[in-house]
Parts: structure tokens; sequence; C-alpha cells
DNA sequence: GCCCAGGTATAAA
DNA sequence: TTTATACATGGG
């Protein structure tokens, strides 16, 4: 990987594994909007245009400084995930494939709040309206920041009723994410802490939040914690390991299993004829 | 109108 | 312990 600085944006040049739709349309972020061939999306309070061009990734509206305080890391480009996946397809066949169709997926490191409390709207819930729920969510309570607003801290909506949330249509979701918040600004949940736990604790720790079961705590650990071994498993997932993976166990996958996940999930989405 | 969505809380069996 | 149902809302 090269990295080479101009004026507004930095270029990454010569990255394995990493495609901006895979990536972003995974099912692991709900901000990243996509207008004509570029990305747009906000991450720690920053905002960004990214695109693809020749081979390169080129982030707009960004610096050198940016990129390696926050965008270096936010995309986890430290990690190399050709590695990751090439170990993975050993596992089993689907994985492979689903591996080989979309390798170009990254983990995203998002902000712990922001993945915790995208994943509380996420319940029962559909993609397209998740994103709509985030966005009036941002649009309401963040910070303006371009155009686009900043989600908003946990210490700002924990000052909220169910009734300031109306506005945003989460429906029953709305207790949940003030209750998440209420427990984050208190210092009831520290972030700080579930980093440092093992991974089951965390879980626990986690589900002492209304509305955050097994499901959203392991989304919360693998896309705001960086856990890679977290393995989300909702209705769909378990169709699916019910489909390739009989009587096995989530940890046949081992230390990366929301890695392997992430690509049997969007694999099998997009092949959903091969589901039971 | 109908079914369903990256689930969870609660009640009932 | 397992299974059934309600939940708010709106996408398709």
């Amino acid at each position: 990987m090269e990295i080479a600085c101009s004026k507004n944006c930095v270029t990454i040049k010569n990255i394995n594994n990493f495609d901006l739709g895979q990536t972003f349309d995974c099912g692991q972020c709900f901000r990243w909007q996509k207008i004509g061939d570029k990305y747009h999306g906000v991450a720690f309070g920053k905002e960004i245009i990214v695109f693809s061009e020749k081979n390169n990734i080129i982030i707009e509206n960004t610096n050198e400084k940016d990129f390696n305080n926050t965008w270096e890391n936010y995309f986890d480009l430290g990690t190399n995930y050709k590695c990751i996946g090439e170990e993975l397809a050993e596992i089993h066949p689907i994985i492979k494939k689903a591996y080989n169709s979309y390798s170009g997926i990254r983990i995203l490191k998002q902000e712990p709040w922001e993945a915790l409390c995208s994943f509380i709207i996420s319940q029962n819930n559909n993609i397209p309206r998740i994103q709509k729920i985030v966005s009036r969510l941002c649009n309401l309570f963040g910070n303006k920041i371009d155009i686009q607003f900043s989600f908003p801290s946990a210490q700002t909506l924990a000052q909220l009723t169910e009734n300031d949330l109306a506005p945003i249509k989460s429906g029953f979701r709305a207790k949940y994410i003030i209750d998440a918040a209420k427990k984050i600004a208190s210092g009831k949940i520290n972030f700080e802490k579930i980093k440092k736990m093992p991974l089951c604790d965390a879980e626990k720790h986690l589900t002492t939040i209304r509305g955050v079961g097994p499901k959203v705590a392991q989304c919360a650990l693998l896309y705001g914690f960086h856990k890679l071994e977290a393995f989300p498993i909702d209705v769909w997932m378990k169709r699916v390991m019910k489909t390739f993976f009989p009587d096995q166990n989530p940890e046949i996958f081992g230390k990366f299993a929301g890695v392997a996940q992430q690509y049997l999930y969007h694999y099998s989405r997009m092949h959903s004829e091969q589901i039971k």
C-alpha cells in the first residue's frame, strides 16, 4: 500500500482487498450514500467523499493528518484481509466461494456507540429503513459538519425522552436507544472496559441494555469494537448455517468468525435462492 | 392489502 | 427449557 497526498485529498495505491461497494453495502454500516460513482459518508465527526479510480482509492475532503489519525484506522488498512480470507477459504467451499466473490469487503472500525445504536435500530427492520432512521437521528440530534451531520453522542441522546425521538420514526426501538444512551452516559456501560473483556463477558455486559440481545451485542462487538471473532446470528444467518453447516458451531470459523460471517452473509444475500 | 425486515421482551407451554 | 406472539414502521 502506498499513500499520496495532495491539497484536499489522499490517494491509496496498491491496496489489496478493498472494494468500496462491497464494503459499504454488505450490511455492516448504514451511513454511506452512493451519489454517482462516489460514496459520501461521515465517521468520527468528519465528512469525506471516497471513490475508486484505476485500482486506486481516492478520499476527498481530507488531508494527510486526518488520514493517519482517522481514515487509515477506520478502513482497517493495517489488516491483511487477503491473508484472513485465504485462511477462511480453506474451512469450507462455500466460504471460499463467498470470499472469492466478495474479497473486497473490509470490516470497518466504526465508533462503538454508532455501531451499538445502529444495530439496536436494525432489529426486526430492513436495511433501507434502518438507513433512513439513522439519517433522521443524525440530522435531528447530530452536529452539522459540512453538508452532513455527525452521529449524536450517547450523552446527547441520554437527555431525550421517547417522545423527542418520535420524528425519527424508530417505533418501539426508541426506548431501547434511550436506555442504551443513558447506560453509556452514566458509565454503567463502559466502552473502555468492554474493549478489554473476553468476548462472552462483553456480550453479557451489553445485553444488560434493554433491547440488546445476543445478535445486537455481537454486531456491536464486531463492528464497533473490531472483535473479529464475534459472530452475529440473526434469522438469516441461522438459515445459512442450516443450509451449509448443519450440526456445526460458528466456532469452526475460529478467531476470524466475524469476517467469515460477513463474506457469507453478503454472498448468501446476493444468492438467496441457494438458501433453504 | 400483504408479507417481511441483520431481534428482543414477555408470556405461555 | 423451548415455543409463540407483540412490537412500530414502511419497503417491496
